[in-house]
RNA sequence: CGGGGUGUGGCGCAGUUUGGUAGCGCACGUGGUUUGGGACCAUGGGGCCGGAGGUUCAAAUCCUCUCACCCCGACCA
């Protein structure tokens, strides 16, 4: 491509609108633009680096086994009651309605229509298994669209789902998805782990996500340095030492405490460790009240209790004032697990109950109690582990410690098991002849998200640094001055020939002055550069990769050699 | 949805406190000089100051209401 003909805006400054590499970087390289609040244009540049990854993902999936095809992206709503989530996806569902007000959903996920798809068609054990997947734009209305293509509300998403005749096969079509993730994320050069993940609204057994390591990612990751072990965290299992396990109980003592609303106050006023204390955190949860018992020195994971409570997350909210006092008589601050009323639901962390002589609220303004202690003095529903992980916590798996870090979820891989296939009564004839449900599994890849991941981890102060995989253009000749003839024609003639090699190149023919040219190119980040100057009249031409920028001069019937040689381009 | 912030030519911003009819840099057109890391000189085009209403002789500026966008929290590819 001619880049005097090409529509590639590039911008000198950082647009006000974005605040990570990724996003500004799309922006500047005229990759992306944004239409409105999470929704954006993909240019020329930047839909050409999609396509790479996209076609990178496809190979992979084929090669696994898997078909693709492609759905529509607007869905009826009774698709959704069959399986319940019409309701309980929640508001990130894009809802519309036809002219005869019948409802639809723009799809945010597939697995309704998918199940629906075959379920008529597939009916007998020797048609499994089967895997089928899609490369598509999905719809969902988030909360907060944020950080460019990094969680937009329309975004290209590959979607695959597979059908089994039982768990066994399922989970060897699991571990055939994981392989081909594993294929795609290495192949796209990501630094990333995979990660025991929470399965979340899409519900089923297990699931693991692909997270590409970076600070700038909105998940954090708890992984063990010396063992395999990797969980969001929202799922990893907390390790918690007791420390006061098997002291003998005392006395409940009621005490005065006036004001003293938090763990901080607490500590200082009875001058004890964190730990000594429960904490009480106060919830409405589908309209059910619950008080939530754990260690003073940690956090509640909220997810962990939504899965024990079995109601989604869009269903629980934290108390307001009101509720607090509804359910413990006193104000913010005081609740505790000892004389609350009867219709709240008490869940105790396991660990608590192991726990002597604890200080806990008092349900009373103003007053703790201390010497509480579980199966004496309260009861309730004990859950193994109900806390947020944190750093430095024990490996759930080996003696090591947990870092944490943050990172950009890519892929994610769910065993479904007959979820879906139960609830839209989709279902074949095993070798008995007896009727049974499909044993599913759903897998998603963030193709837009991904391009994101990628420029997180390859770039620096003047742009991006594309792998030679996902780079919209392979190289890129750079004619310092275009009224030079010499120069000229000796990048046509460059141009030409690796074009003919199957080499794709860029052509900066602009009338440009250099600074503008190199500016740019290092912007657009193409990974091989030739910089036709000085001695064009040598035919030779500078060479540089975008990586380490070394020059070295070769002559022109070198490059292609030079070029096949280093980056290994099949032409 | 709660909290914070911002809307002024394509982009980045100043002007708003103290109302007087819009400015700077980049980009763009033309002419010229330059030409290896975002050139310079001259000249020119482009803006219902997010929108609606109000106050006033007069509103980018003050008041009310709205809309959009961004950031921080709960969700996910």
């Amino acid at each position: 491509m001619r880049m005097s003909r090409m529509y590639m805006p590039t911008l000198r400054e950082d647009p006000s609108e974005a605040e990570i590499s990724s996003h500004k970087l799309l922006l500047r390289a005229g990759m992306i633009r944004r239409l409105v609040s999470g929704v954006y244009s993909y240019l020329p540049l930047g839909y050409r680096t999609i396509r790479k990854v996209e076609e990178i993902v496809r190979e992979e999936m084929d090669k696994s086994g898997s078909q693709e095809l492609l759905m529509s992206a607007i869905q009826p709503k009774e698709l959704w009651e069959g399986s319940g989530r019409w309701d309980s996806f929640g508001p990130e569902m894009w809802k519309l309605n036809d002219r005869h007000s019948r409802e639809f959903c723009l799809g945010p996920t597939h697995e309704e229509y998918f199940t629906n798809l075959i379920k008529d068609e597939i009916k007998s054990y020797k048609q499994l298994p089967l895997n089928l997947y899609q490369i598509q734009t999905k719809y969902r209305d988030e909360k907060r669209p944020r950080f460019g293509l990094m969680r937009s509300r329309e975004f290209i998403m590959k979607d695959a789902y597979s059908f089994d005749v039982n768990e066994e096969a399922m989970e060897e079509s699991y571990k055939i998805m994981w392989k081909a993730y594993d294929a795609i994320f290495t192949r796209l050069e990501l630094d990333y782990k995979v990660v025991q993940g929470d399965s979340g609204t899409m519900g089923g057994n297990a699931s693991h996500e692909f997270v590409a390591m970076s600070d700038s990612g909105e998940g954090l990751i708890a992984y063990c340095n010396e063992c395999e072990y990797a969980a969001t965290d929202e799922k990893a299992y907390v390790v918690y030492d007791i420390e006061n396990e098997g002291v003998e109980e005392k006395e409940l003592e009621k005490v005065y405490t006036p004001n003293l609303k938090t763990i901080e106050d607490l500590v200082k006023h009875f001058n004890m460790d964190e730990s000594k204390f429960a904490k009480a955190l106060v919830y409405n949860a589908n309209d059910e009240k619950v008080v939530a018992i754990i260690p003073g020195d940690r956090e509640l994971n909220e997810v962990k209790l939504c899965n024990y409570l079995e109601i989604s997350i869009h269903d629980m909210e934290m108390a307001d004032e009101e509720l607090i006092y509804d359910v413990s008589n006193a104000d913010q601050g005081f609740t505790g697990p000892i004389g609350l009323k009867e219709e709240t639901r008490l869940i105790i962390d396991s660990r608590i109950t192991k726990m002597k002589n604890l200080v806990v609220g008092g349900n009373e303004t103003d007053y703790h109690i201390k010497n509480a202690n579980y199966g004496r003095d309260f009861q309730g529903e004990v859950v193994d582990d109900l806390l947020l992980v944190e750093e430095g916590d024990k490996c759930p798996k080996c003696n090591g410690v947990l870092k944490i870090d943050r990172g950009i979820e890519i892929g994610h891989i769910f065993q479904l098991g007959s979820k879906y296939s139960n609830a839209l009564g989709a279902g074949f004839l095993d070798e008995n002849g007896k009727e049974k449900s499909f044993l599913m599994g759903s897998y998603g890849v963030g193709i837009t998200r991904t391009v994101a991941a990628i420029i997180e981890q390859y770039h620096d102060d003047n742009g991006i640094i594309w792998p030679l995989n996902t780079a919209p253009y392979h190289a890129i000749i750079t004619i310092i001055n275009t009224k030079n003839e010499k120069q000229l024609a000796l990048g046509e003639e460059l141009y030409e020939m690796l074009q003919k090699n199957g080499i794709e190149v860029l052509l900066d023919d602009r009338k440009e002055r250099a600074g503008v040219k190199f500016n740019d190119r290092d912007l657009i980040g193409i990974p091989i550069r030739m910089t036709v100057g000085k001695r064009a009249s040598e035919s030779v031409v500078e060479f540089s990769l975008r990586k380490d920028g070394k020059n070295k001069d070769i002559h022109k019937d070198e490059i292609l050699n030079e070029i096949k040689k280093k980056l290994k381009i099949k032409v």
